[in-house]
DNA sequence: AGTTGGCACTCAGTACGCCGGAGTGCCAGC
DNA sequence: GCTGGCACTCCGGCGTACTGAGTGCCAACT
């Protein structure tokens, strides 16, 4: 029913539609791809393949643009991720090595990952779920205010103000320092956020109602960052080169970037680094975007991904292109972290 | 030779133009305003308003539109900084008040202006230049690594992974820690570096090394943080609000965002709270954004401001409106600020 | 059965010409 | 110095005609 030629010419469709932005025809098709047939032949393919609902036509007598069916087979059948030449591959090491911490990181990636696609780039913070405690600290502001610093396994970095109900001397604040460290270093954040809830009872009477303060605030930044789930964007500039339908691309567009939320429900689960991720239109869960495409992928260790980073662009978009690069990106920075 | 008259008449245009974005004539301008003069009479001070350059015809026969000058002049004599109401005041105020830490308090801000002006709006984080130190801590992570964390009285936290040529004992990294702090808390950013580069010299000759890297990267994290501006930026999605000329608003401002370092041109030196500065159109640093205007203010001590917040638009904006959100968003982060 | 050339048909996009209306500048009169 | 009147300009919308790319279908060929 789809014989080879028909997807021969569904995939020259979907890369001149992609490089041209225009309807393809058949006559343009055969003389740019070196089909070994005529146009005619070419018209009863393209026949074929619109009853299939592979590919369409804005009109009558245009040519034909794919569908978002048309664009899944494409990337789930007719191409492969294509490798980054050498050169590439260390420029994006090269770019990533210089980062001095999480935050340059994370930035860098998505600029990089927004320079290398040309498209809009996404980079999720790590998460903390999954990440441990690396240390605790307790700061005096104040007689009454203390700074709690959480420093994660994952290098990020978590504060709060502490509002004691009555001061505590610094020997106490070294005191629950030392146990607040001895039972959270080391544990999974939300194994940490339960242990130390039984600090107060090891407390001095006079001073348990301000170490249940210090623990509440501690279990409140653990739970508060475990769904406070941070992005970062890059490449919006990239928006400019959609061209045409303003209103029905970039509009919606730009305002889901501004919705962090609508932001990872698009960039989904975390899947493992070595696969990656593509929602073609109406596949991506946000009906304002139904002409747009997300592909994405998760970075950090391979059996247990930290987060996601990915691109989101027009459905007409690269997609060998964008895959490889949101794939060698997601390694390389799995790689620095895991360094780190 | 420009009576009060005709400053009605410039004022009136300005407010229908940024209202409707259409070329105003002089009839619609004396229907809508209420002038007590003919069409005729308005034409004559048009006339004179576009010889002196405050008004400009797109084309014969089409109405008038303010030139930059003819806002400059608007901003400066013909209106003042409308006063919130107290409706608006209190929302800003709650809005504000659940802010958790800087972080939070500079995205609120940030999405707050937006909101308020229908603007794009930018917020400079704090500079560090200003801020004094609050506490130092080191960190062991491995034997031959420590964490360096830098916490300033801005409530902004800095991180550093130090590596060491030699192991430290835990006993020598607490006494390196008490000297940190004892010569560098309360001291300005750029004084404490200088401070601590006394520290090699007190320690052990062992350990002398080791010491001289943690001063280092102390220096280095000080020295790095006072140049590297952050700004958070918002409300993108009402740059749809433009509606015609893409490519000579909206393309160059979108890319203008993507470059920190001119955004941090744009809004320029920080001024006093109470001062907002307003840039309009060719008086903008930036060649590429002759048709946009910047409406700006610093926030912090009134005498010595910490950084720079504001909005950005099309030249036709509503001046007395953004400049009050501008005024009262950077009176209150100015409070907020001062109380944590 | 599949491929090909031919041909009539469709339809977006463009160019052209034609108003209508909003706005102006100017002038004479109040 | 203000006002009403009037001729002039020019953008923008609208209908018409034309062009060209592209299609679908059919008959012929391999």
């Amino acid at each position: 029913m789809l014989d080879d030629r028909k997807l021969d010419v569904l995939r020259a469709i979907v890369e001149d539609y992609v490089h041209t932005q225009e309807p393809v025809g058949s006559k343009a098709l055969v003389e740019r791809h070196h089909l070994e047939v005529s146009p005619a032949t070419v018209r009863n393919d393209m026949a074929a393949l619109e009853e299939e609902g592979f590919i369409t036509q804005p009109h009558t007598s245009a040519g034909r643009i794919p569908t978002d069916k048309g664009y899944r087979l494409f990337v789930d059948k007719l191409t492969s991720i294509k490798p980054m030449t050498g050169a590439e591959k260390r420029a994006i090491a090269t770019f990533l090595q210089g980062a001095v911490d999480l935050d340059d990181v994370v930035h860098r990636s998505v600029r990089l990952l927004a320079q290398l696609t040309q498209q809009v780039a996404i980079v999720q913070y790590p998460t903390l779920a999954r990440s441990t405690v690396r240390h605790v600290e307790l700061v005096t502001l104040s007689s009454s205010r203390l700074l709690l610093v959480l420093i994660t396994s994952a290098g990020r970095v978590e504060q709060r103000v502490v509002e004691l109900p009555k001061p505590l001397p610094d020997d106490v604040v070294a005191d629950v320092r030392a146990r607040l460290n001895t039972c959270a270093v080391g544990q999974r954040l939300s194994e940490a956020a339960v242990r130390v809830t039984s600090l107060p009872d090891q407390a001095h009477a006079a001073d348990k109602a301000a170490v249940t303060q210090i623990v509440a605030v501690f279990a409140e930044a653990v739970a508060d960052e475990r769904t406070d789930e941070k992005v970062a964007i890059g490449g919006t500039a990239n928006l400019t080169r959609f061209g045409d339908d303003f209103d029905r691309s970039i509009k919606p567009l730009l305002e889901a970037l501004e919705e962090h939320v609508v932001l990872l429900k698009l960039l989904g689960e975390a899947t493992s680094p070595s696969l990656v991720t593509v929602r073609i239109g109406h596949e991506v869960p946000h009906k304002q975007l139904a002409s747009t495409s997300v592909v994405a992928t998760g970075y950090g260790p391979e059996e247990q991904p930290l987060a996601t980073l990915g691109v989101v662009g027009p459905t007409r978009m690269d997609y060998p292109g964008s895959m490889a690069a949101v794939h060698a990106v997601a390694r390389y920075v799995s790689q620095i972290l895991s360094e780190a």
